[in-house]
Formats: C-alpha cells, sequence, structure tokens
DNA sequence: CCAATAAGTGTTTTT
DNA sequence: CACTTATTGG
C-alpha cells in the first residue's frame, strides 16, 4: 500500500523494544490500554505502534491519528517517526485543541460553526466576562470574573450548555448561569471559541450530524491517545464518537501522573475506559529506563499513599544509585544559593554541563530568586514555559488589531486596541460601540453613524473603523510579514512606542515579524490565521525553549514528560508543596501525584529542599517542612542543613543583601493554622513579649540598646556602641532593659 | 479623554 | 511583590 513510500525499512524492532512494548506494538486483536509506569518508554512504544502500522500494516499515515496534550510531545513524536522514515509522512499528529480546532476549520459549516472562527484564550474570557458583569451591574467583587472562567471551562469539559449544568447543579450560585447564557451567546455572535468549546462545540456538533463523523470515521481508521489519565470528559467523549464501535484504538496512560484535574481531567476515564471499549486488553510497561532504583523506591514509597491506584510497580537494572538530598535553607534566597552551589561543584567534580540540571517549582513565582541568585553566580538559565512571548501586551496588541480586521465582530480583540496608541477614544466611546454594532447586530463596520456618542467624536471613531477596515481588504492580497509590518505602521503602534521610548517592546515586535517571516518561509501557503492558530494554540513550551548550555527552571507542571540527570525540587514546604489552596483529600493526592511527576524526571540525582522562611508578596511567611518529605523512606534521604549566618538567633549581617529586597510584613501567612518552623533551637523565650519603637532592650551577646524600627517580625537596634542590626524577633535573644 | 500617581489586593497548576 | 483599579488634575 505504500508504493510511493521510497526507501523500504527495516525497522528491527524486537532489538528496539522489551517484550512488554514489542507486544503493544503489534497487539491490534481489540482495544488497548497500555498502563506505562513513568520512564517505561511509552512515547517509545506509541512512535514505534504508528511505525509499525505504516510499515508492515499498510496503512496510510494520514488514517492515523494520534492526540498528545502539549505541542511540545506531539512535535517529539512525529519527529520520530519522520526520523524513522527518512521522509515527512503526512501525520496527523496533534493536540486535541489542534485537532478540533483543523476539524472545525473543515467542517465547520455543516456543524453550524462559521469555519473563520477566533480562538480567544483564558485571559480573553476574563475581560468578556468582566464587560458583561460590568453590562449587568454586577459587583465583580461579590461575583468575581475568574470564579466564572473557571466555572464556564468545566461546564463545557463536561459537555454541559447552560441548561444542562443548571440541571446537574453545578453551582449554587444563580448569577453563573446567567454569565454563562450571556457570555455563550456572545461567543457565538461573534465567532469566537474558547479552548473549551474547541472540544464542547466539536462534539456537541458530531453528535448532531452524523455525516461528519461518519466522514471523519472513514478518514481515521486508527487512534492513539498519549497522557490518557489527563483527558476530561468532553475529549474521552470525542475519543468514545470516534473509535467506537469499532474500537481501533490504543490509549497510553499512567494513573500516577494524573495532574490536571483543576482542567477536568478525570482519572476514572482510564478505568472507565475498560469497560466502555469491550474486550479491551491492558499491558503494563513497569520496567524504567530512567532512574536509579533509589529515585524510584522513594518515589513508589510516596505514591503509595494515594487511594485508589491502579497499582504498578517500576523497577530497573540500572543499579542502586546514590542517596536523595533533602536540605534546609534558613530563606529563600538560601535555599537557591545551595542550590547554585551544589551545581557548580557537581559540575566539577562529576563533569556534569548546565543542561543536565532542572529545577522544579510549585508555582511561578518561585523562579524569581533563581533567576537572580543565579545571575549573580553566572549560572545561565532558561525559564521554561514562564512568561510566554506572544502573552505580552505588544504581541497580543498587534495580534489583535489583525484579529479584528478579520473578524469585525471580536469584541475582545476590540477592547484591547480600541485606544492603543490613544486616539481619542475613551471607555464610553467603547461600550457605546461595542452595543450598537457588535453586540447587535455581529459586525463592527455596520451602524457607524448610528452609534450614540457625542458628535465630537464621531470622527475619531470612524477613522477607527476605517483603518480596521482598510487593514482587512489589505490583509487579503498582502503576505502575512508584509501584512504586520502594515499593521505596526498604520495603526501608528509603532510610532507610538519609539515615542514613549519603549524600546525591549519595539525588539519584541520586531521578533513577531521574525517570527512570521520564518512561518512564511517554512509554510509557503501559510495565511496569517494560521499563524494566529499556531501561535494561540502553542501557548506551552517547545523544544527550542530548552536553550542548549542553560540550567532548567521549570514548573512541576511543565516538567511532566520530561528527564534531567540532576535533578533539584524546591521549596518543599507545606503551604506551597502541597499548596495551601488543595485542602480536600482529592486535591492533596493530587498534588502527591506532582510530587511523584517531579521525583520520577531525575535520572541520576535528586535534591529536595526547602526554606524556612519564605518572601511571599513582599511578607515574610514561615512555613512546615512538607508532609511529602515525612512520606518518603528516611533511609533513602540524606538530611542536610544550611547554617550560614544563622547562629546565636542573629539572622543579620550575611542576609543583608535579602533583607533590601523589600520590607517585612506580618508573618501570619494563614491564620488560623499553625504554621511553626521546624527549626527547634533559636527560639526566643520572649517572644511573646510587646516590643516597640523606642524601646530600650538587652540583647544577649550584644548587649544594650535601642529598637529605632519595627517592621513586622523585624526589628533594627541601635546599640550603645553605635552599630545598627536587624533582626528576626522570633529568633532573637532580647529582654526589655530594667529601668 | 489621558497620564500620572495612589491605593488596594490576591496569594496554583495550563491546553 | 506585582498587578489592577481608583483618583486626580490637566
Amino acid at each position: 500500500m505504500n508504493e510511493n513510500r521510497k526507501m523500504p525499512l527495516k525497522i528491527d524492532y524486537r532489538k528496539e523494544l522489551n517484550n512488554h512494548q514489542l507486544e503493544a506494538v503489534k497487539y491490534f486483536d481489540s482495544p488497548l490500554l497500555v498502563l506505562a509506569g513513568a520512564g517505561s518508554g511509552k512515547t517509545r512504544v506509541i512512535t514505534y505502534k504508528i511505525a509499525y502500522m505504516i510499515e508492515k500494516l499498510g496503512y496510510y499515515p494520514h488514517s492515523i491519528l494520534a492526540v498528545t496534550f502539549t505541542n511540545k510531545a506531539s512535535d517529539e513524536m512525529a519527529e520520530r517517526i519522520n526520523n524513522l522514515f527518512g521522509e515527512n509522512l503526512n501525520l496527523w499528529i496533534k493536540t486535541f485543541h489542534s485537532s478540533a480546532a483543523k476539524i472545525l476549520r473543515i467542517f465547520g459549516k455543516d456543524l453550524g460553526i462559521d469555519p473563520n472562527f477566533t480562538i480567544i484564550d483564558q485571559n480573553d474570557q476574563k475581560l468578556l466576562i468582566k464587560n458583561i458583569l460590568k453590562e449587568a451591574n454586577i459587583d465583580t467583587d461579590k461575583y468575581p470574573p475568574e470564579r466564572y472562567v473557571y466555572l464556564i471551562n468545566r461546564a463545557k469539559d463536561r459537555l454541559l450548555n447552560v441548561d444542562e449544568a443548571f440541571k446537574e447543579g453545578l453551582t449554587n450560585d444563580r448569577v453563573f448561569y446567567d454569565v454563562y447564557a450571556s457570555y455563550q451567546k456572545r461567543l457565538v455572535k461573534e465567532n469566537l471559541l474558547d479552548f473549551a468549546d474547541l472540544i464542547f462545540r466539536l462534539v456537541r456538533g458530531l453528535k448532531n450530524n452524523s455525516g461528519v463523523l461518519i466522514e471523519l470515521k472513514n478518514r481515521f481508521n486508527y487512534i492513539l491517545v498519549d497522557e490518557f489519565q489527563d483527558t476530561n470528559y468532553a475529549q474521552y467523549e470525542l475519543i468514545k464518537l470516534l473509535a467506537l464501535p469499532e474500537g481501533n484504538i490504543s490509549v497510553v496512560g499512567d494513573d500516577d501522573q494524573s495532574i490536571y484535574g483543576f482542567r477536568g481531567a478525570r482519572v476514572e476515564n482510564v478505568i472507565n475506559f475498560t469497560k466502555d471499549f469491550k474486550a479491551c486488553k491492558i499491558i503494563k510497561l513497569e520496567e524504567n529506563y530512567r532512574s536509579y532504583q533509589t529515585i524510584l523506591s522513594a518515589s513508589s514509597h510516596l505514591i503509595n499513599k494515594n487511594k485508589g491506584r491502579l497499582g504498578k510497580t517500576l523497577f530497573t537494572n540500572k543499579g542502586e544509585g546514590y542517596k536523595i538530598t533533602f536540605h534546609v535553607a534558613p530563606t529563600d534566597y538560601y535555599e537557591a544559593d545551595f542550590i547554585a552551589s551544589e551545581i557548580m561543584k557537581l559540575m566539577s567534580a562529576y563533569g556534569y554541563g548546565y543542561s543536565d540540571f532542572a529545577i522544579f517549582f510549585r508555582t511561578n513565582a518561585q523562579s524569581r530568586i533563581f533567576e537572580s541568585v543565579f545571575s549573580n553566580h553566572r549560572i545561565p538559565y532558561t525559564v521554561v514555559g514562564g512568561f510566554k512571548f506572544y502573552e505580552r501586551e505588544e504581541i497580543k496588541d498587534i495580534i489583535s488589531y489583525i484579529k479584528l480586521a478579520l473578524n469585525p465582530s471580536d469584541e475582545v480583540s476590540l477592547m484591547r486596541i480600541y485606544n492603543k496608541p490613544p486616539r481619542g477614544i475613551g471607555e464610553k466611546s467603547l461600550n457605546e460601540i461595542i452595543k450598537h454594532t457588535i453586540a447587535s447586530n455581529g459586525s463592527l463596520y455596520r451602524g457607524v453613524d448610528d452609534i450614540n456618542i457625542p458628535v465630537s467624536r464621531k470622527k475619531m471613531v470612524k477613522h477607527f473603523i476605517d483603518m480596521i477596515k482598510n487593514i482587512g481588504e489589505i490583509a487579503k492580497t498582502l503576505s502575512p510579514p508584509e501584512l504586520l509590518r502594515y499593521v505596526y505602521r498604520v495603526t501608528g503602534y509603532l510610532n507610538w512606542l519609539e515615542e514613549t521610548g519603549k524600546n525591549d517592546k519595539i525588539q519584541n515586535l520586531e521578533e513577531l515579524y521574525n517570527a512570521v517571516e520564518e512561518f512564511s518561509i517554512s509554510s509557503p501557503d501559510g495565511t496569517i490565521q494560521n499563524f494566529i492558530e499556531e501561535i494561540s494554540l502553542d501557548s506551552g513550551a517547545r523544544n527550542e525553549d530548552f536553550e542548549k548550555g542553560t540550567v532548567y527552571l521549570i514548573t512541576l507542571h511543565n516538567a511532566k514528560g520530561l528527564e534531567f540527570p540532576v535533578v533539584f525540587m524546591a521549596g518543599m514546604e507545606d503551604g506551597l508543596f502541597p499548596h495551601f489552596l488543595a485542602e480536600e483529600d482529592n486535591d492533596i493526592q493530587e498534588e502527591r501525584r506532582l510530587c511523584y511527576v517531579g521525583m520520577t524526571r531525575a535520572m541520576e540525582r535528586l535534591y529536595l529542599s526547602a526554606a524556612e522562611t519564605r518572601k511571599i508578596y513582599g511578607r515574610v511567611i514561615q512555613h512546615k517542612t512538607s508532609r511529602f518529605i515525612e512520606e518518603l523512606p528516611e533511609n533513602l534521604i540524606l538530611f542536610t542543613r544550611g547554617d550560614y549566618g544563622y547562629n546565636g538567633g542573629l539572622f543579620s549581617l550575611d542576609t543583608s543583601k535579602y533583607m533590601k529586597m523589600g520590607s517585612f510584613g506580618s508573618t501570619n501567612y494563614r491564620s488560623g493554622s499553625n504554621r511553626d518552623v521546624k527549626s527547634n533551637n533559636n527560639q526566643n523565650t520572649l517572644k511573646d513579649i510587646d516590643i516597640s519603637e523606642g524601646d530600650r532592650v538587652v540583647h544577649k551577646n550584644f548587649g544594650s540598646g535601642e529598637v529605632i524600627e519595627k517592621l513586622g517580625e523585624i526589628i533594627t537596634i541601635k546599640f550603645d556602641d553605635g552599630k545598627r542590626m536587624k533582626f528576626m524577633l522570633k529568633y532573637t535573644p532580647l529582654t526589655k532593659e530594667k529601668p
């Protein structure tokens, strides 16, 4: 069947795969569920299975649908297969969202969706909902837009429209159903689809139009799903629509690595799969090719605390390896400092390079301290998947101009750019424009003269609308890079940046131009719409984000699917990890899985670390050691502690740099909970005494002085010999001077 | 309408 | 701390 392929292949599957992997690759008798432990070669199974289908079974590449969760994963998979074949096959390896988008672009008409829809992200959702709430005079303090964004997305993940969500009792908040209703009405009218809509509207459309479904089923003869444990209800329904009743499907997943519950992922899908797909075959992959046994033992021990697991036991023949280090530092600054010096030590002792190291953390905000400490130590780093280029203000603005020109109903884009640069159109005019053009009859271009605004504003508004119209016209004739240049100029945006001296923004626009140019070279037929779609569905980490010769800073979520010789997991503190918002047992279990994911990324060495005090939102707070540390087998852990200038209750001098970073406030991170630092020495016997500015005090080691400043827990004492020092009240042996 | 400044505030993870 | 919103004066 593959007579068109030039080079006959000879892949030695038996040599490249172990017995279980080989069985999974060759199994086609019924639906297949591969339970693949961390590092057990699941990507390998999928890629070789696809290769096997094409090479041995004669499948056309385009008749295989492979779905992943991240663009990085799909890139990699496609690349590996193309490498095996030595040519660029026409493979459908895409994320759920981009597959859905592509199907909707092709079959939208038949499913009641204008195929020129615009995709909006979570930020845009929030803007739109804010606007809706404001119009309805709903107090955004009492009814926060973020909450509605979250609820709407969860409803759509479960395929629930407004009425169904109400019947299900998704929330007791009655306002939600009104918000959801008007939000969705606006999206439909303005031809906007949010991320969840891509799946939601596709699945609902397919259920109503069996013709399209049949066409899709004819096209896709086999389906593979990666990271199956992260599918939500709607995605699972989509898979069922496409793969039932035939059952030509393999899914690969690991219930222990389900970490996206907050966006609707359901581990239950793994169980349900064995029921919904009759005669489903289960193959477990338990041999780990990544880590030393110590790392596997420790992480297995941890994940064992979770309930309702399908249960796997990972093993390796790589040997025992090294103990895991757990380090406690006095502050987050010293934690980063410890990691920096450990990196340098390991490099000189064992010849590691910078890119052998990765630092994982629970929250994006934690990367800052590493960035600053690593800069000081001259350690090159990259923040992977952090602040995203395409989310920068100036990039979104320029893209919004183009989006609005292509879809003049797009109120979200309008909102973003109507006054950028300032052109005499204010909020009031904006609202009138939205009310009288977009929201009422569906296009910015209609009813310009009827807009209810003062005569003095009409000229400016008309000029603005004409400009957008003009961009829309000219977009048909210009190449994407040319169009971009045109927009920079005709909107006055570039001029505005130049006049106000925003040089880095100008540079970012240059970079955007380069990206569009590259896009035009690599896909000569690509339109600007294609480019925009690519970037709106591609916000995550890509391969090119992993700059060689640098240390990687990554959130735990973004670390899934990756591996590094040396891994540092920072911030192992209750309140941070597990995060304090994870309260219910289910949430804690997901945090535990996240910890498991993090640990199992390490190939050779694993470090865990915590800080006794940490600055969060400008305040110093204290945490207990993470419960996950206590859940590890003690005999596999090497406990270390950083002393620094920390003796005698002194918390100054050496940390002066840290202290300068901002003022200190209350230590009470969350009232009502006991969050005492684990540190046992140095407790001030008099910590509850009431010391205020101006008091005379006696320090056990330094003698008498006067308190000249008190900022929350931090006091500055001017001693009688003239020296000034800062202390943390809690750890300082102080008494009030007896009169 | 707009720019500059003051005040306030929320604390996760992302296709 | 970093970001958003409110206020002020031009």
